[in-house]
RNA sequence: AGCGGGGUGGGGUAGCCAGGAGAUCCCGACGGGCCCAUAACCCGUAGAUCAGUGGUUCGAAUCCACUCCCCGCUACCA
């Protein structure tokens, strides 16, 4: 008897594309663990969709005078498509716009206000006569009544940080036209998730085996108290609310997109043989549920959606696990639609081979705590360990096979290590699967790639280039032990690179597809005699010009040496110093800097410097800074200049392998975001490279901290 | 602000919930080997007061308290 797994994926928003926050969030992890199951004795359903209702979507589909429709059907094809050429094996991609969706959802609705879980409550609510339309909390901004900030949003003021309710603002704007809004009563309808409570908390007792981040949030969450949530929008796009009275409104999204994972299973039966198929995953206690998602995602399907399924039929399974994953993020910044700021899919997979990128997703995947994508680290993970070592061991070993033996080699008596090797394979099949069972993934590539090593250290040990001049019979087996290591690394590998996976068991002499088989069979079958095409290599290697698709901060910065020319006190600061600076080809100019503290005028006269050339002019003080110097300051306090040596004026401050390629005027925001440091030997570190000038490295003028932040 | 997560050799990480010999693995550095392979591979060496302070204990990276720093959620972007 096969176990049902369901596998519910978070449903991406169909208002922009995908970055790869979300393929290593939870795509890319739901997919392995899919794959997993299916090559081990698991009936596996995974389903999701595009989330296509809201406001968000229909001011984009304002701003660029379409329909909202026009908007989800672009963004659905395009997720649909790179859903595709990432591997993500979905049972079904659906959409919340279908028919099938809106009946489920409007099912559950009416069940759960016929059963009292839902009630009708009035609130009050900015609503924009020029827009003709309510105002969602983010598209509302005012002053702030605490520090005055002139664009505090509807919630809260970025500036003072003040919490306060939408109607605590003075001078309110609509962020959509700029008109002032007005606050109008609007009943709602209201989802008892109170009535939940100890049902949930009773649920929770023994899940004691989730990640306990995700635990914690959860019960943490419990303790301080459900509040009843609305569930109804004054809107158009999305589902209509089918209770009477609400004809005007609909149904919120984060209501309707949960349900989804129930509504995209029975559409899968309803398109199959048996529409009733969706049962065997949703009302059978052992079948177990994963819900794969990130971490902001987290209450809502371990409380809310729980909540639902209880409310609407108790008969439903409930989420088994929530393995939920923190942020993949880029230098440190959170990938972000409405910033653009991030690596999205769609350009990513022009360049790159769909498998090198799920390699370093899946060995940098953010499991336990954010991780970064860095280019860099792309290209070296790339280069090191998925083509040096694990394509690289393939590669050898067939290219060895196809030389000497023109076909899968025969394996004849075995000595210590041979024995060793294969205990090594069956080992590592026994490891890897306990990881992936556990939702390991990091780990589990470890445990693989573990074996290419000693595959690799296998062929150096036994010496197939010598032995085959010398005992063609141990050539032959530690070949066919080599093949043996190969084979089962295709088995192991399919769940992270389905794709070369595929590649390698046809290279094998296989014409079933991988992941159609079992994993414990598979990995001991080699077909013996098989007659070996000619290899071609698995994956390339990637040069660091073909990881720039975006450039490093650092080249918008334009830093040169200056010469000291001229120093005076600031009329209106005692910290502050003015100085006049000689940039050589640049000319001469004054900058403010804060260093009074630190050097005497004397001091500084005549001293090179370094300054940021290209930042946006700005008045401190009274006095027009046309640059900024840099200095190191560390934990003590101490602030040290930096010493370009004798460089000449004007000349420039570069770090090796960034281009430089600076902007016209640097924001001050932008140039914050470039993190340099001073390392033990007094020297300026970006990104683990040193800064330079015509004269060598740049070191500091005093000696500061180890770590010392430089600006 | 409240809550949660994190701070481990140059970079990135495991271990922590159930405290005990040399603190894991990958990259990088250095030295050696090999030449079948995409200048790839294999072996060895150096490098960490496990953020800080105090405590519990025969013994703490691990438990407790406090402090500092980073991130997220709360608050419609995975």
């Amino acid at each position: 008897m096969k176990e049902e797994i369901f596998i519910g994926v978070a449903w991406p928003y169909a208002n922009g594309s995908l970055h790869l926050g979300h393929i290593a969030g939870c795509y890319l992890p739901a997919d392995i663990f899919a794959r997993f199951c299916r090559m081990n004795n698991k009936n596996v359903l995974m389903v999701s969709g595009s989330d296509e209702h809201g406001t968000p979507i229909t001011i984009t589909a304002e701003k660029e005078k379409t329909t909202p429709k026009n908007i989800v059907d672009r963004y659905h094809q395009e997720h649909i498509e790179n859903m595709e050429q990432f591997g993500i094996s979905f049972d079904l991609f659906t959409r919340t716009t279908t028919e099938n969706h809106k009946e489920v959802v409007q099912e559950i609705f009416k069940t759960l206000h016929k059963k009292n879980y839902i009630y009708r409550k009035s609130v009050e609510a900015y609503f924009c006569k020029n827009c003709n339309r309510f105002l969602p909390d983010r598209y509302i901004e005012g002053t702030c009544q605490n520090c005055y900030h002139e664009n505090a949003r509807g919630d809260q003021c970025d500036e003072c940080g003040n919490i306060h309710d939408p109607q605590d603002l003075v001078e309110v704007k609509c962020k959509i036209c700029g008109n002032s809004p007005e606050i109008r009563t609007s009943d709602h309808l209201f989802l008892a998730l109170s009535k939940f409570e100890k049902k949930l908390k009773k649920w929770i007792e023994d899940k004691k085996y989730w990640k306990s981040s995700v635990f914690k949030f959860t019960k943490n969450w419990l303790n301080q108290g459900l509040h009843d949530r609305a569930i109804t929008r004054d809107m158009t796009w999305g589902i209509d609310v089918p209770i009477k009275g609400f004809e005007d409104k609909r149904i919120y999204v984060w209501f309707d997109a949960v349900i989804g994972y129930l509504a995209a299973s029975k559409e899968w039966s309803n398109n199959s043989d048996d529409s009733d198929k969706w049962i065997k995953w949703w009302k059978n206690n052992k079948s177990k549920h994963y819900y794969f998602l990130a971490k902001d995602n987290i209450p809502f399907h371990t409380l809310i959606w729980p909540s639902i399924l209880m409310g609407y039929d108790d008969s439903l399974n409930l989420p088994y696990d929530v393995p939920a994953n923190e942020y993949l993020k880029i230098k440190g910044e959170q990938f972000s639609k409405s910033k653009g700021f991030g690596v999205w899919v769609p350009e990513v997979l022009k360049k790159f081979d769909a498998d090198s990128i799920r390699y370093y997703l899946s060995i940098n995947m953010p499991e336990n705590k954010d991780s970064n994508w860095s280019w860099n680290d792309f290209i070296i993970k790339n280069n090191d360990e998925l083509v040096g070592t694990y394509g690289n061991f393939i590669h050898r070993v067939f290219t060895f096979s196809y030389k000497n033996f023109g076909k899968i080699p025969k394996r004849y008596n075995l000595d210590d290590l041979d024995k060793i090797t294969l205990d090594k394979i069956n080992k590592t099949s026994i490891e890897l699967k306990k990881s992936l069972n556990k939702c390991n993934f990091k780990k589990g590539l470890r445990i693989a790639m573990n074996l290419a090593q000693h595959g690799n250290y296998y062929f150096d040990q036994k010496q197939p280039w010598n032995l085959i001049k010398s005992d063609e019979e141990r050539c032959s087996t530690s070949l066919n032990i080599c093949l043996s290591i190969v084979n089962a690394l295709a088995v192991f590998m399919s769940p992270y690179l389905p794709f070369s996976s595929q590649k390698i068991w046809e290279m094998l002499g296989n014409t079933t597809n991988i992941s159609d088989l079992n994993w414990d069979e598979s990995i001991s079958t080699l077909n013996v005699n098989y007659t070996l095409e000619k290899p071609k290599t698995l994956f390339d290697k990637l040069s660091i010009e073909e990881g720039m698709i975006e450039e490093d901060l650092f080249s918008n910065v334009d830093l040169r040496v200056a010469k000291v020319i001229d120093v005076k006190d600031h009329p209106d600061a005692d910290k502050l110093l003015i100085l006049q600076i000689d940039l050589g080809e640049l000319g001469k100019r004054v900058i403010v800097a804060g260093i009074k503290k630190f050097y005497t005028k004397e001091e500084i006269l005549g001293k090179n410097i370094i300054i940021v050339t290209n930042l946006k002019p700005a008045k401190i003080r009274g006095v027009q800074s046309n640059g900024m110097l840099l200095a190191a300051s560390d934990s003590t306090g101490l602030v040290s200049l930096l010493n370009p040596d004798n460089s000449n004026p004007g000349s420039r401050i570069f770090i090796d392998g960034i281009k430089h390629n600076p902007d016209y005027i640097l924001e001050f925001e932008k140039f914050k975001e470039i993190k340099m440091k001073v390392n033990e030997k007094q020297q300026i570190v970006y990104k683990n490279k040193i800064l330079k000038s015509e004269k060598g490295p740049v070191f500091c003028d005093k000696n500061v901290k180890k770590g010392a932040i430089v600006s």
